[in-house]
DNA sequence: GTAACAATTTAGACAAATCTAAATTAATAA
DNA sequence: TTATTAATTTAGATTTGTCTAAATTGTTAC
């Protein structure tokens, strides 16, 4: 079976969506996909007839083992470019997401196959996402965010949560990427703020809207 | 401007034809579009409107400087990746052709740009087609086919003029890619075959179809 | 339990790229 | 120079992914 870019583009969105929220519908995804409900209901129908997903119409949908499956393979495709981008290319990890919307649909197992090998199966992206390997298996970690961690300990940033370009160069400009070491000094109980000193230097206070995307290694 | 894959393709379609033929129409271009004239007719309007050629209904058409510069970049691009594909990632140079044919559509200036910079900035593709540069000039080189070439001299392979995986797998059947030694010891007049030894193996003979496709630096 | 509202789907239309069949134009051959 | 042929274009239809406007259904609030 060969998909389009669009199905493959509605499948991942699916994919994602029904990991973040417990109720995906058909607003949800139009809002993700930026397209209207009624263009929603149309591809659903499509995906349903091609069996990616699980379909009644007016009360709702999820997607099948096959979609998921196919969910998994352009993920890793995604994420696989993505660390080529920065690795080799040498990209900023803020300026290789949009790259890695295009080469993600680029179809051909054989060139994934070497291109993990070519970049030693990296097990994260650039922005600490796990790649999914070839049977579609993650790699778990455990961690959590700047709120969740206790204080005084060495921590080392081991992913990113929000991925917009503003906030990563915002924390560009904090100096902190994937694998920076940092401690928490204390947490602000008035507005969530968490004060943070990163490697040997002075210490710095972070939002809590933007210390609850930081994650670091248990 | 930003133009579809299909546009591309086709403005692609037309350089080559351009320097292939003395005259380029709707039908030679169907042919090489797989596609039926009428439909070439449509697209030679929107690529009229687009300003990339010049078209007069029922006379003909030819590239405008825009279109030209237009169709060295998808080149340029499409042998980029060729030779990252065979450089880099270890595929067979018959194997990149189809893969080069999506790549050369992802758009990013400074994508190409950084692959051109991690790959050293090759002059060459993998089938030993200049690789234009950024201003779309090609590196000249004398070369010419084993039809032409003086016998007994010292010859280096510097391109393959036919690139069917057919060709392409009975060079690699007789050991000759770009970059193999060789030298002519004589010729047939009978079927015009050529005898030639490659490095220091045994002679052998090529019939003129082949030799005629394969071209040494002068 | 029903009315109102929100979510979803249907109907009908459009742009892109293609097709088949028919019409038009250019080239060429007598 | 005119008739025939070959190349090209037009007309009208199809598929994919989208849209707007209208209709339908499911879910809540009273
Ligand atoms: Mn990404
Ligand atoms: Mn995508
Ligand atoms: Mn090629
Ligand atoms: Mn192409």
């Amino acid at each position: 079976m060969t998909y389009t870019t669009t199905e493959e583009n509605y499948i991942k969105a699916i994919y994602h969506l029904e990991h973040e929220h417990e109720s995906v519908g058909t607003n949800l995804l139009s809002a993700a996909m930026q397209t209207k409900p009624a263009s929603v209901t149309d591809m659903l129908k499509k995906l349903e007839a091609k069996k990616l997903l699980h379909y009644e119409k007016y009360r709702g949908f999820r997607l099948s083992d096959q979609g998921n499956k196919l969910a998994l393979t352009i993920i890793r495709k995604h994420r696989l470019w993505e660390y080529f981008l920065v690795e080799k290319l040498g990209f900023n990890w803020d300026e290789v997401h949009v790259l890695a919307e295009q080469l993600e649909h680029v179809s051909s197992e054989d060139l994934i196959r070497r291109l993990d090998e070519f970049l030693e199966h990296p097990a994260f992206d650039p922005h600490g996402d796990p790649i999914p390997d070839v049977k579609g298996k993650f790699r778990k970690i455990n961690q959590d965010n700047l709120l969740g961690l206790p204080l005084k300990k060495n921590l080392k940033v081991s992913a990113v949560k929000n991925q917009e370009s503003e906030m990563l160069n915002l924390l560009t400009q904090y100096e902190i990427k994937i694998g920076t070491q940092l401690k928490i000094l204390r947490r602000f109980a008035y507005d969530g703020s968490v004060e943070i000193r990163i490697e040997k230097n002075a210490a710095t206070i972070l939002s809590k809207q933007v210390a609850q995307h930081i994650y670091c290694n248990l």
